[in-house]
Parts: structure tokens; C-alpha cells; sequence
RNA sequence: GCCGAUGUAGCUCAGUUGGCCAGAGCAGCUGAUUUGUAAUCAGCUGGUCGGGGGUUCGAAUCCCUCCAUCGGCUCCA
């Protein structure tokens, strides 16, 4: 006998060799047709896979993401079998689950497959499912796994296993399909009720640009029809909300083909929400003591060799501008820091001055790639909300944790609360790919480490995702539809002060090199209107809105009072417009309030007369009436709480 | 950059077994109306069907190429 401790810490005695589906059926046969998948002592098992000592057992149902992430991955095995039979000979690299469904990557010779395809392929997963075929595990060892995928000519899978330790290796088999596999799985294929392959895209074979390109083909599957209507609803919804169909809607920012892609063009509102997010970003730095300093488009390429970002990004960069006189190169300006730098060595520093935080909204130009462009969250020229502070190595710690404060002021402004804080760290075999000893690394990399736990931020840890010059702390979001994005960054960096030469003289009267921080608390303007918009709907909060309040006079008669009041709110500050096209009233709130414009103020002879508006709030309708004066004052206040 | 898809008026879209002058709604313009809390009525304007080349008696429709966009991959100082 065994004993099993169930969640709630009860422990009750089974057979040895149970499995989790029959513990799951002496609780309750509804709980057995539930249950998807089964963690004993933390793994995750098939429910037919026997278990063999004390254990303690929690059964996944699909709400658990181990369940969803069992139902996907068998999904793709399901996919696969379906392929296997429309296209003879085909070839399959990896399969895995996501975070929403799945995906196979596969290497189809000579054939082709469209979108037009993924309808059939779906049918014939649909025809499988039904046949309630199991997944049956079998141990093999990598001498036998070599052979069989040998004799297919799969040098995908060969080149897997060899990876793989002898003793470790399982397949798994449904219907005509076996696969590598190291499961867990469903127990058969009938709980996959509805099916939808979702896109087809090219991967390369291990994520290798070298490498072959494979076709990977992207799925979703649900236990039941509605949970797929659904799920396909939400994703509808989501793509409302996308920033470039709300950017070009809201008349924010647009693209021009004969500017060039990736080059933003910011229209009037989109122009007054980034001046909006620039003195709010502004008026809290000066608070944390930043000063503001301005430097040019361009720069000697000179001046990039000696940062080392010319022998990293040169080739791949914008390519130097040349000038009329000899040998003269400068190259169109990638990041800030190196003239930041420069600002640092006008003149000698003392331990005194320090530490300095010099501030920018830089305009950048990057040679991204054409195929990852996207709308506003990757572009080739943008502004960074760039900071770079100097300081003292004593100082360190507490100007980092200083800077998290500030991002995490401006997240709950601006309601992100949903982020992740993520270390991102150089790869340790990897090391050639960056600059720097090993020693400042370390340095850096605990710096870090620590201002986050001092902060009580809960983080990720990802290794490879440093910059090249220094480890990072990446505030990252989701837009839409789930995509990830890196907004808010904190760099330590003890790099571009050797580089440089940067030098203080301290009390001991002796020369000292100070400690970088590269700060962007938002990343950079575009992104994060780009996130903001996705995030907001396109509702901004009233401080930030480029078009606070539109009045709208009832007839033209009442155009001239519709002028004095405006004038009156323009006279307050706020953000207030006419709409005085010859259009009923009822059109004219309509398409206001379509607009997302947070006040619309009704005028018509009642108003005119009592020297009053009617005010009407974006989806909460008629407010009532009240003086110019008495509106003017509820923006305003309203204005500076959410500024407080 | 790579794989796949898409590109028709300012916007959203119809129109392809190749064939009358390429359509609709919204927007815009003109006129009527002078409006009280989510769409007033009528008329008009607007497109080298992404650019270029080709096949054909004939191309928005078929082929090639370039550009841009979309979904991924790779990349992201």
C-alpha cells in the first residue's frame, strides 16, 4: 500500500501501481471525467501512469494551466497524426504547448501548405479525436529511438535524441502516430471537443536563423464548443483594441510609405498626449532631481567606436552619413548615453556634484529589421524618456531603488498593474557577446538583484536578456492580444564610465570612476502610447485625454455663447473645442461620445440665458447644468487628484 | 532578413470561371432644416483597383517584380 496526500493534507491509503484516474473514479466518476492531468509529488503525470510510493497528489481539471498545458500538448500530437496522414513523408521537429494552444513545426519537402489547408487538417484532427484513441507511453532506449527515426530520414528527431541521456527516452503513441515524447498526456483523444489551427507561419529549425526554415503551424483546442466560440470572441474583442487600428481611428499618429516604415508620423492629438506624458514624466523627475539637458541627432562615429556600440550594431545600424569635406563620418544617433557621457566630462567632477541624473526625451534611430516592424511598439526612429545617472559606488543601491520608485509611480498613474518585473542577465556561456570584466558584471548584476528585493519587487529572472554592456531590470507588459513588451528599463552599468574616461575626484583627493545608471521609464514614447492605448481602450485618463470637453450648441444660433465658453475653458486650461457643424444635437453627442471625449457640454437658449452649460460625462450621460466657472472647477480638481 | 498571407475612394468593405462607363455605407462638399442628450433630408464630388512590367482582342481579376501592411521566426543598444 501506498499512502496519497491530497491538497486539503488529508492521506488516504491506495494500491500500489495505482493511477491518478483511478483515485480520481473512487472519489467520484464525475471527477474522473474532469480530471485532464495529475501532479504526484510536483511532476506532472499521464493519469494512467502508475504510482509507486507515497506520494502527494493534486488532480489538474481544465481550469489548472498543467491541465491546459496537457490538453495542448496532446492536441499537437493529435495535429500531428492528422498531418502525417494528409502529407505521406512529412517530417516533424518539436510540438509543444503554449500559452494559449500549440504549436508543431514541421518539414513538408517539396510539398506546400496554405491557410486554406488548416480547414481540412482541423476535420481530420476532429475525425481522430472521436476515435478515442489512448496515448500509450512506452520507455525505449536512444539506440532503438535513433533506428526508428533513422529509417524515416528524420533528422530532426535523430538530432534530439542524441541530445538525450540513454534511460530517459519515451515515446508516445496515438493511433498511427509516435512520437518523442517526454508527456505527460491526455489519456485518449476524445476530450478534444473543438479544434481551431489558428496560423501557419516559418520557424526556424531550433530557433537558428542558419538553420532550415520549418513550417509551424499554430493551434487552439477546448474540452467544449462554447469555450472556443468564445475564446474566439475574446480575441475579436482584443483586436479592437489594437493601438494602430485606435491610433489611426483617434487620429493620433499615422505611417506614410514614402517616409519610410517604421517611421512614426505623431498628428496633433497624438503630439499633445506625448507632450502630456512628457511633463507629467518632467515634473517627477525634477522632484527626484533630474535636470533636463538636450543633445543632437547625430554623432561622429567616432564617438559610437569609443561606446562600443559601433563594433557591436555597425554593420547593422543605418549606415554613417558622409559630408562634402574628407573622412568625415557621423552616424544617425542610436541611444543617448554616449552624449550624456560627453555632458559628464565638460568639466572635473568632485564626489560632491555627484550623483548627477541627466535627463532627456531623445529621438533614437535604430536599423531594425523590415519584418519586425509593428505599428508603434517597434519602429526605427523613436524617443527614449532617457536618463543617465552618475554616481558614486556608495550611492548605487539607493539611486537604483530610487528609479524603481519612479516606474512604479507611473504604472499606478497610469493603472498597468498588470507587470512583470524582470532581471535580465548576461548568458553565462556566452560570454563573448559582451563587453565588460567579469567582475563589473557580477557587480552589477547583484546591484541589481538586491535594489529589487529591497523593493519588494517580485521578479523573473531571464538569462540572456541582457543589454550588451549591462545587466537590466525590464518592467514588461502585454499588449492585446498577449504579446509581451518591454516598456519600463534600469541599467547598471560600469562599462561606458571606462570607456569614457569618466573620472570624480573624491575626498581622499584621489581620481574615481562613477557608476552609470541608463534609466527609461517608460522605454520610449512610442511603445508606450502604443501599450497605453491598448491598455485604455483608448479612454485616457482626463489629464492625459488631448481633447478634454467639446461643446455642442444645439442650433448655430447658439455659436457665439458655444465661442465665449470655450474661450472661458481655454482661459482655465483645459482642452475644450467646438463642434459646431450644422448637424442635430442627438449626431453630435453621438459621435462625441464615440470619440471618447470625456465632458460634452449642451448649449442652447436655456444655457445662453442662465450664463450656464449642461454637462454630459463620456458613458454616464446627462449630468445636469452648472455655471462655466463651477465646470471649469471639477476638471481641474479632478485633473490634479489624479496627478496628486 | 526569412516563411506565409493581404493591398479596391479619406475610412469600413462589395465586386475574380478575365468582358457593358468599378459599386455601397460613412466621411467631405452644396442646399434645405435651426434642431434639447447616441445617426435630419436631398443632391454632388471623390478611385491609373499599392507601383512597374508581362500574357490577352480585352486585366481589379492570370503571371513576374518591387513597395507597404498583417501573422509568425530571427533580431531588439
Amino acid at each position: 500500500m501506498i499512502k496519497i496526500t491530497f491538497p486539503d493534507g488529508s492521506i488516504r491509503e491506495f494500491e500500489k501501481g495505482t493511477t491518478p484516474y483511478q483515485i480520481a473514479q473512487s472519489i467520484s466518476p464525475r471527477l474522473a471525467s474532469d480530471v485532464l492531468a495529475a501532479s504526484v509529488n510536483g511532476e506532472v503525470f499521464d493519469l494512467d501512469r502508475q504510482i509507486l510510493e507515497d506520494s502527494s497528489l493534486k488532480l489538474h481539471k481544465w481550469e489548472d494551466e498543467e491541465a491546459k498545458k496537457t490538453f495542448w500538448h496532446s492536441s499537437s500530437h493529435l495535429m500531428a497524426e492528422a498531418l502525417q496522414e494528409l502529407y505521406p513523408g512529412i517530417k516533424f521537429g518539436i510540438g509543444p504547448a503554449i500559452d494559449n494552444g500549440f504549436y508543431y513545426d514541421v518539414d513538408l519537402g517539396d510539398k506546400q501548405i496554405a491557410e486554406s489547408d488548416l480547414k481540412q487538417i482541423e476535420d481530420k484532427m476532429i475525425a481522430l479525436a472521436k476515435e478515442k484513441q489512448s496515448f500509450v507511453r512506452q520507455d525505449i532506449s536512444k539506440e532503438k529511438a535513433l533506428e526508428v527515426y533513422k529509417a524515416k530520414g528524420d533528422q530532426y528527431k535523430c538530432e534530439l535524441i542524441e541530445a538525450l541521456e540513454d534511460g530517459t527516452i519515451t515515446f508516445y503513441t496515438t493511433g498511427s502516430f509516435t512520437d518523442l515524447c517526454r508527456g505527460p498526456h491526455l489519456r485518449d483523444t476524445s476530450v478534444i471537443k473543438a479544434i481551431k489551427l489558428t496560423s501557419i507561419a516559418g520557424a526556424y529549425w531550433r530557433g537558428d536563423e542558419k538553420n532550415k526554415m520549418l513550417t509551424r503551424i499554430y493551434g487552439i483546442t477546448f474540452p467544449k464548443k462554447s469555450m472556443l466560440d468564445e475564446y474566439l470572441v475574446m480575441m475579436e474583442e482584443a483586436k479592437k483594441r489594437d493601438h494602430r487600428k485606435l491610433g489611426k481611428e483617434m487620429e493620433l499618429f499615422a505611417f506614410s510609405s514614402r517616409v519610410g516604415q517604421g517611421l512614426p508620423l505623431w498628428l496633433p492629438k497624438g503630439a499633445i498626449l506625448r507632450e502630456r506624458l512628457e511633463m507629467f514624466l518632467k515634473k517627477v523627475q525634477k522632484k527626484y532631481g533630474y535636470q533636463q539637458v538636450i543633445s543632437p541627432h547625430i554623432g561622429q562615429k567616432e564617438l559610437y567606436v569609443t561606446s562600443g556600440h559601433y563594433a557591436k550594431y555597425g554593420k547593422d545600424s543605418f549606415q554613417p552619413i558622409h559630408t562634402p569635406a574628407e573622412g568625415e563620418e557621423f552616424l544617425l544617433k542610436p541611444m543617448n548615453c554616449p552624449h550624456h557621457c560627453e555632458i559628464y566630462k565638460v568639466k572635473p567632477r568632485s564626489y560632491k556634484d555627484l550623483p548627477l541624473r541627466y535627463a532627456e526625451f531623445g529621438t533614437v534611430y535604430r536599423y531594425e529589421q523590415s519584418g519586425e516592424l509593428h505599428g508603434l511598439t517597434r519602429v526605427r526612429g523613436f524617443t527614449q524618456d532617457d536618463a543617465h545617472i552618475f554616481c558614486r559606488p556608495d550611492q548605487l543601491k539607493d539611486e537604483f531603488c530610487k528609479v524603481i520608485d519612479i516606474v512604479l509611480y507611473i504604472f499606478k498613474t497610469l493603472n498597468f498593474n498588470e507587470f512583470t518585473a524582470q532581471v535580465s542577465l548576461r548568458d553565462p556561456n556566452n560570454t563573448e557577446k559582451y563587453i565588460g570584466s567579469d567582475e563589473n558584471w557580477h557587480k552589477a548584476e547583484s546591484a541589481i538583484i538586491e535594489a529589487a528585493e529591497l523593493k519588494g519587487l517580485k521578479t523573473v529572472v531571464e538569462t540572456g536578456e541582457a543589454a550588451f554592456y549591462g545587466p537590466k531590470l525590464d518592467f514588461m507588459v502585454k499588449d492585446a492580444i498577449g504579446r509581451k513588451w518591454q516598456l519600463g528599463t534600469i541599467q547598471v552599468d560600469y562599462n561606458l564610465p571606462e570607456r569614457f574616461e569618466l573620472e570624480y575626484i573624491g575626498s581622499d583627493d584621489q581620481k574615481h570612476r562613477p557608476i552609470m545608471i541608463h534609466r527609461a521609464p517608460f522605454g520610449s514614447m512610442e511603445r508606450f502610447v502604443a501599450v497605453l492605448l491598448e491598455h485604455s481602450g483608448g479612454k485616457f485618463p482626463l489629464w492625459l485625454t488631448p481633447e478634454q470637453c467639446v461643446i455642442l450648441p444645439i442650433s448655430e444660433k447658439y455659436n457665439d455663447y458655444a465661442k465665449k465658453v470655450c474661450e472661458l475653458l481655454n482661459n482655465s486650461d483645459i482642452r475644450a473645442s467646438i463642434d459646431d457643424r450644422n448637424e442635430t444635437i442627438g449626431k453630435k453627442i453621438r459621435e462625441n461620445e464615440l470619440k471618447r471625449i470625456p465632458f460634452l457640454l449642451i448649449v442652447g437658449e436655456n444655457e445662453a440665458v442662465a450664463e450656464k452649460v449642461s454637462v454630459r460625462r463620456q458613458g454616464q450621460g446627462d449630468q445636469g447644468q452648472m455655471t462655466i466657472d463651477q465646470f471649469a472647477q471639477l476638471v481641474n480638481d479632478e485633473v490634479n487628484e489624479l496627478l496628486k
